[in-house]
DNA sequence: ATATAATAAGACTAATAAGGTCATGTAAGT
DNA sequence: ACTTACATGACCTTATTAGTCTTATTATAT
């Protein structure tokens, strides 16, 4: 019920690896999956995503690279997780689907924003 | 990183539903699963899992079937999905594996708790 | 005692999701 | 132009989840 994927985790390290060399270069990929130790070609694709959401940006051609697109103060963890994965909504319970009135449904909903607030609070400075 | 299993939410179907019923007579699987629209073999199998958690316990033979261990307002929805999920934790993060001081785990670990408080307060009496 | 109705447990299969690879395209610097 | 690096989507592989079935075991009723 609560498991981070690797596509989280190698985002969540592809970033704070950018953070920690703060240089005005762009940051190769194929430097973050060596150093890191994850694949290449995955991280690849996990990083469009960060890219598409804003958290990073690309430069492309010759000395192109990753950069991050704000300060590491200003990326949360949540915003990570769920550039990757996608807003974490687990509420298709069945009963959810065929009733408006599900009971369990407020439950999760309090469960995920406690969650959710925690992973804001946490910012890509705080674990670098 | 946060969605229930069908296990876990047959499991609190199943509860509630045995707990809706305040009879004497033990619950038996079969209408269970009819009458909640699951897979009768699979919730079998879910509810193995609740009576070794002490859950539920089960009477065998004829006239059998499944009771509630306490009171409903006694099993939380906590209870029920650890009871068949197992222990929710996630902090199988390479970093948190390969060194004693990874910064991410504190931010799992209160999350989790958070998250954990929630699912502890909700019982099934609520729910049902 | 025996037949029957129920759960127990674990092997097995099927379906789905996650993880990973590759080929082709596009952009930028030299 | 050529090289280097990201972009994208198709594809394959592996792991996990969901579901089924078979063979016990246990208890009740007759």
């Amino acid at each position: 019920m609560f498991k981070l994927s690797r596509a989280g985790e190698y985002a969540l390290r592809g970033v704070v690896y950018i953070a920690s060399k703060n240089v005005d270069d762009a940051v190769h990929v194929a430097e973050i999956a060596k150093c890191q130790n994850v694949p290449e070609y995955f991280l690849v694709k996990v990083f469009s995503r960060l890219v598409r959401n804003g958290i990073i940006h690309s430069i492309r051609g010759n000395k192109g690279g990753f950069r991050l697109s704000k300060k590491p103060e200003n990326i949360s963890v949540y915003d990570i997780i769920t550039a990757v994965e996608g807003p974490l909504n687990l509420n298709d319970c069945f009963i959810c689907k065929n009733s408006s009135k599900c009971k369990m449904k407020p439950v999760w909903d309090e469960a995920k924003e406690k969650m959710m607030e925690v992973l804001k609070q946490h910012n890509i400075a705080d674990v670098a």
